[in-house]
DNA sequence: AATACGTTTAGATAAGCATCTAAATAAGTA
DNA sequence: TACTTATTTAGATGCTTATCTAAACGTATT
């Protein structure tokens, strides 16, 4: 819930374009995965970034876990900004 | 002018503190730093990495440089922010 | 229970970054 | 010109981070 997480968590390329990815709707993380040519281990770190933003949720339903896109976090961001440009 | 400069150049509590400082009118890079307690030097690598990313911009008055809030850069993110949220 | 599949965790490495001190540049002042 | 003040640049250091490989965990299937 911190500004600092959020703003941290956008800054990296790849976890922007996760996020963009899951504007379509809730995926595995092999399907994310299978957008970039990282490892498995690189995505679920990159995950697990975004969660603890609070920009994703996780949820996991049987062999698989799914994400989805959260983003009441990103509210923060854009009061911020539009409160500097008065 | 590139989403990355800008994302990371706001992810940095520092930096978010100057820009905040700014939205009173262009101040010195002195001015600015004795806000905080860092050192001349560090203040000035944050203020050429947000004038990197175009978030401000200098001015040299004779001896002192004014540094002054450019606000128009973040309309990129902001447009990519409330395109997430569809 | 044994094996396969999806995902995460542990540990290592290399690159990036914030910070410092010391030295350099730029501009005004005595 | 010498000196002071404002700011930046150079180089070093320690912390953080993105990435990898290898191993572990969770769940389903045979």
């Amino acid at each position: 819930m911190s500004f600092q997480k959020t703003a941290k968590a956008i800054s990296d390329p790849t976890r922007r374009e996760i996020l963009n990815l899951l504007k379509a709707g809730p995926m595995t993380a092999g399907d994310i995965g299978e957008h970039f040519k990282t490892t498995g281990a690189t995505m679920s770190h990159h995950l697990s970034i975004l969660k603890e933003a609070e920009l994703i949720t996780d949820e996991r339903k049987g062999k698989y876990i799914y994400y989805e896109l959260n983003m009441t976090v990103l509210d923060e961001i854009l009061t911020w900004m539009t409160s500097l440009r008065g």
